[in-house]
DNA sequence: GGAATATATCCATATATTTAAATATATTAT
DNA sequence: ATAATATATTTAAATATATGGATATATTCC
């Protein structure tokens, strides 16, 4: 090949592009691909992983949370409302306090699912 | 409060912090959720996600991958890699041609969980 | 209304991640 | 050996993310 031409194709064979076509025509596509990305983007945090887990036993308040954390409240505030954008919490006001607490307990089989096996 | 004062934590009651030192000791230690959010973070990504969905149907090499995600190839081999590193993946050398496949194809029930709940 | 408390937002900084170009390695064929 | 092909590594730039201090908001109590 001459210097200085690039090359990022290679020679697939008839049969490989016809696979490769039947393949691709079943993945999701890029939007939901995002989505996907995003929703584990939000969980793929030490922080935010032990926020879900503190609440697998019930609600609790932001500076229960914190408390927990050891971290200080802004911090932990902003993660709360990073799993609230993804939809993972939700939120009760009673007076000064917010409890935040689970919207589906599915997400633990998730959790649950990740430290033994692989 | 005198100005310029930080507070970083909140008038827990003897209640609820007796509830706090019951939960705290069950959660999973900082290790164990540095290590789970490392794996989420393996697979937090939309092209990632793409390569693991491709795979679903067999084995692929590493040019299949690439001319699928419509990327150039030092990209894919990086996003290959870590995939790799997390466990998700693994290879097949065959000549020049390295074939990738999944590990285990449990993660697939992570990534068909997502979309369509929550 | 003013003080105290709980939480959220804003902002600057540090760190991590994605991307892709350039280059290197490794295998096969001539 | 040399060339060609497939893949990996290095590097640099752009972008995204985490963190925590300062500050703002909101609610309750006096």
């Amino acid at each position: 090949m001459k210097s200085g031409e690039t090359k990022d194709s290679c020679t697939l064979d008839q049969e490989q592009v016809k696979n490769l076509e039947r393949i691709t025509s079943k993945i999701p596509d890029d939007m939901v691909l995002q989505e996907d990305a995003d929703c584990l983007k939000a969980l793929a945090d030490p922080t935010r992983l032990k926020i879900i887990h503190l609440l697998r036993y019930g609600e609790l308040c932001v500076c229960e949370i914190f408390t927990c954390l050891d971290k200080p409240q802004p911090t932990v505030s902003h993660h709360l409302n990073i799993l609230k954008k993804a939809g993972f919490i939700k939120y009760r006001k009673e007076g000064v306090w917010v409890h935040y607490s689970l919207r589906d307990r599915e997400i633990l089989k998730i959790l649950d699912g990740l430290s033994g096996e692989k």
